[in-house]
RNA sequence: GGUCCUUUGGCCGAGUGGCUAGGCAAAGCUCUGCAAAAGCUUCUACAGCGGUUCGAAUCCGCUAGGGACCUCCA
């Protein structure tokens, strides 16, 4: 295999080698459901599923598990805190379900537009507390945890006694050790790093499940080596996330399934960059986070107008996924006009013939062609690097344009680089990059009527009646609609 | 304070030792009833200083700016 994955526990590249032939086991950290998703958080879930389709593409069989963390200390968005609740009707009550449900289902609903492949497996925190009561025992009778009223630490001096805690994320343990914070439960802890993997529930926790140690809930990081050991064994290929998450969280999990599995848990660590705003990472606790509901809709103040989810993924892919990727309006405007050109080029494509082109072409265009098509594979094995594949296609895309136009000669290139060229379009474009149409302009009837104001500006035009012609032209526009007269005297037609 | 990353043309963004990525914007031209679209052409940048090298955006050092993590965080 050639595909080379950046490793950010060696921090390197490595070849990728899955464990079992042929298979690929992949665990990516999924939303928080308390609230709504937003820019940022869509850059995991389009790079992973590029990663996805990509290990897919290359025919191996991969169990893709991301996960729903639906437990935890919840709050919904702009509501006061909802410890008093309990003296309220049951109705009035904020049910923890209710709220797990109504972000889930927009988390869904942002992933169906953002076209992103539904994982293999979606497991809930809450649907795995069994399992992840299970691995705190097997982590106490190992001698690795505490209880301390109620709640349980994992004892993270004991374990980096032995073992390499700080190496994923790059953290000397001593510093670890001696930072001072005054945190939650600090006082319970017999060293600051130790991490809770069980909280005791206070009386007004409204999610609260029954446990050896009395009433609580998880730690955060128990849920992900919990999960991710059910589904995908002791020792599995590929664990992404986004670089936040690489301390505490990854580090934790490494500690925990170590100890409960004896054995690192994970061969390639995958990391994303995060998504800026005005050079800063966008991010609740500063407050300068874009809700994907905002971007789909353009009611923002930093939002000129709506963005499609394709916009959206377009501009993702357009930049490396281990670079920070700075945010603005304009920049998604010119990735939207980046990918409507690149997208007309390939409905272009699409209708070009083979026939009437020779067998073979010795001529630039068929070697350009070749060329960069002979790329792609190399640009996705070298750590994804979708931005390469994209400046290829980039560049192939005014030759399709002069083939349309007869610019270039029908026998400029074979009907063989023709075939594969739509081939390759269509494999990159849409089944590894996931893109699809942005303007769902398939309709029957709108087809028709679109041919038949098409025909009434023909013959306007032949009359020389422009002031007809024009006002079909100037109408449509106004309505987001662009005809183009091509050269061989059709009309064709767009959303704008 | 500690650890790490980053600084590319008007903007976004690839790129790790030699062969002007790409996109957006801008200008000119071709085509067109006029446009739009499309095609062609132009715009040769790598924070600053020093070093290594035949040769550096790319390696090393220093300086300056920006950022991330160290706390919930994609």
């Amino acid at each position: 295999m050639a595909l080379k994955i950046y490793n950010s526990y060696s921090r390197t590249k490595e070849d990728f080698i899955p464990i079992t032939a042929g298979h690929v086991g992949m665990y990516v950290c999924g939303p928080t459901v308390s609230g709504e998703s937003h820019l940022g958080h869509a850059r995991p879930y389009i790079t992973f599923d590029v990663v996805y389709r990509y290990l897919t593409h290359l025919k191996l069989k991969v169990r893709y598990v991301r996960n729903i963390t639906d437990a935890g200390h919840f709050e919904e968005e702009g509501r006061e805190a909802e410890d008093k609740v309990s003296k309220k009707a049951q109705l009035e009550k904020l049910e923890p379900m209710e709220l797990v449900q109504k972000y889930t289902n927009l988390f869904h609903w942002a992933m169906l537009q953002f076209n992103c492949v539904e994982p293999s497996i979606e497991p809930t925190a809450t649907g795995h507390i069994v399992e992840q009561i299970g691995m705190i025992e097997e982590i106490i009778r190992a001698g690795y945890a505490y209880e301390v009223n109620g709640s349980v630490y994992f004892d993270v001096k004991k374990y980096a006694a032995s073992h390499d805690y700080g190496k994923l994320s790059g953290r000397i343990i001593d510093d670890l050790l001696e930072t001072t914070r005054e945190l939650d439960g600090q006082e319970e802890k017999r060293d600051r790093a130790d991490f809770a993997l069980w909280k005791a529930a206070p009386a007004e926790h409204i999610m609260r499940w029954k446990s050896p140690w009395g009433e609580g809930f998880p730690g955060w990081h128990i849920e992900c080596s919990a999960m991710a050991t059910k589904y995908l064994g002791k020792e599995f290929d590929i664990h992404g996330g986004g670089m936040d998450l690489q301390f505490p969280h990854h580090e934790s999990e490494i500690a925990q399934s170590t100890i409960c599995n004896h054995v690192s848990p994970v061969k390639y660590w995958m990391h994303n960059n995060m998504i800026t705003i005005n050079g800063r990472k966008m991010g609740k606790s500063y407050n300068n986070v874009i809700k994907l509901t905002e971007l789909f809709s353009g009611n923002h103040p930093l939002l000129s107008q709506a963005f499609h989810p394709m916009t959206i993924r377009f501009f993702i892919l357009q930049s490396h996924y281990r670079s920070t990727l700075d945010f603005s309006n304009d920049a998604l405007i010119a990735s939207e006009k980046a990918f409507k050109r690149l997208w007309e080029a390939y409905e272009v494509l699409k209708k070009l013939s083979p026939e009437g082109r020779p067998a073979s072409a010795d001529t630039e265009a068929e070697s350009k062609i070749r060329g960069w098509l002979g790329e792609l594979e190399s640009f996705m094995d070298d750590d994804f690097s979708t931005p390469k594949v994209l400046a290829n296609l980039f560049e192939i895309a005014p030759l399709i344009n002069s083939l349309k136009d007869g610019i270039l000669p029908a026998d400029a290139i074979s009907s063989e680089t023709l075939l594969n060229l739509k081939e390759q379009f269509r494999v990159y474009l849409e089944e590894i990059f996931g893109l699809c149409n942005p303007d769902g302009s398939n309709n029957e009837r709108l087809q028709s009527v679109m041919q038949l104001l098409i025909d009434i500006r023909k013959e306007a035009k032949a009359n020389k009646d422009f002031v007809t012609s024009d006002k079909i032209r100037n109408q449509l526009t106004a309505m987001g609609i662009m005809l183009k007269d091509e050269k061989d005297g059709t009309t064709s037609w767009g959303l704008a």
